[in-house]
DNA sequence: GCTTTTTGCTTCGAATTTGAAGCATGTGAG
DNA sequence: CTCACATGCTTCAAATTCGAAGCAAAAAGC
């Protein structure tokens, strides 16, 4: 654990496998410190969720309104858990859910006046929350190569196969994985 | 602090905040997607939750047993939470709870032979997993700099004055924070 | 054109999580 | 010693979460 050994040697000291799963067990702990201080902070300045914080501020970067489907592909969420979530926002009054002309089944979800000054208000604390507990400690360097290589990362998962939203997407083709959950 | 210095004269593109707040975003995303994956995978391997996982990780690598409160802190997360995952790790045979010879209040947490062996079937697999999720995409330095980096974050963090899990730890004399729950 | 399949969303029940309240033990001050 | 308070854990009700099932609209197949 205590195995420091300054990185610049090369050696082969370790199979590298216990250096990834330090990394990796950090890296969980680490946010999930992080996400509990956020938790606390938003549902303190705005009486708000993270996860709500979340679809607010997806809604407000994306150009126009978005889906339910687009919204929880963006969060990583449950369908079922999303609609329970749009309907506390919605009865709220922080967004609007109406019918989309293209795709009757579709939900087009749009942020109102609202829900954009709720945003705006908590905003400027959380980003104040977040560099003082996670950018404190690291140099302008640093978080350059933190979002380097958590893009990385996550493009990486994105990209990859299948996700847990989305169990229903088995195309036609999908010959190379036919073992499933084997014992 | 590491002084990489590779972006030292690239010029003052950005005010800094608007890449901290990217890496911020994508660092969340990212950890959201990993973890998600890393549930499916566990449900399927052992049958255990991240958290019921995470449980047995600190208990193996404890030395002795751990009392309730040094596992809920170590995993964030809740006493009552805790206590109830606790109750179904117990009616599983994966830990044992008994009396603290030191104190009386206290819980003696035991990891059963059921529960080292069921982290071992599981830990493989879910190694594997980090790896092609997680790792593929990084070199070997990187993963250097990010387990360097979170744990610098981790450290600051659990250094920080007041944690969620712990708000009843208000002693008699709080000088200077009067304020509390302002609206 | 019509059936079959897929997609978008919601409802439902069960599991999990949390904070507040409660109980019992430890600790320190007087 | 005794009282006030801090600590460790549990119980409780309420909120949140998920997956499966269900329903309507769209896309694909024939």
């Amino acid at each position: 654990m205590t195995d420091h050994a300054s990185a610049a040697d090369t050696g082969h000291v370790q199979p590298l496998e216990p250096r990834q799963l330090e990394a990796y067990f950090v890296l969980l702990e680490a946010v999930s410190l992080l996400q509990h201080a956020v938790e606390q902070h938003l549902r303190a300045e705005g009486d708000i969720s993270y996860v709500q914080f979340q679809l607010l501020a997806r809604l407000f970067h994306a150009p126009g309104p978005l889906t339910m489907t687009q919204l929880a592909d963006g969060v990583v969420y449950s369908r079922s858990g999303l609609t329970y979530q749009a309907g506390l926002l919605e009865k709220a009054g922080l967004i609007t859910r109406g019918p989309c002309p293209d795709d009757e089944r579709a939900t087009r979800v749009t942020l109102t006046d609202a829900g954009r000054d709720l945003f705006h208000h908590v905003l400027p604390g959380h980003v104040r929350l977040s560099r003082r507990l996670l950018f404190d400690p690291l140099s302008d360097d640093d978080v350059d190569h933190l979002g380097d290589i958590m893009t990385r990362v996550r493009d990486h998962m994105r990209a990859q196969p299948p996700r847990s939203a989305a169990p229903r997407k088995r195309r036609t083709a999908t010959p190379a994985l036919p073992a499933e959950a084997a014992t």
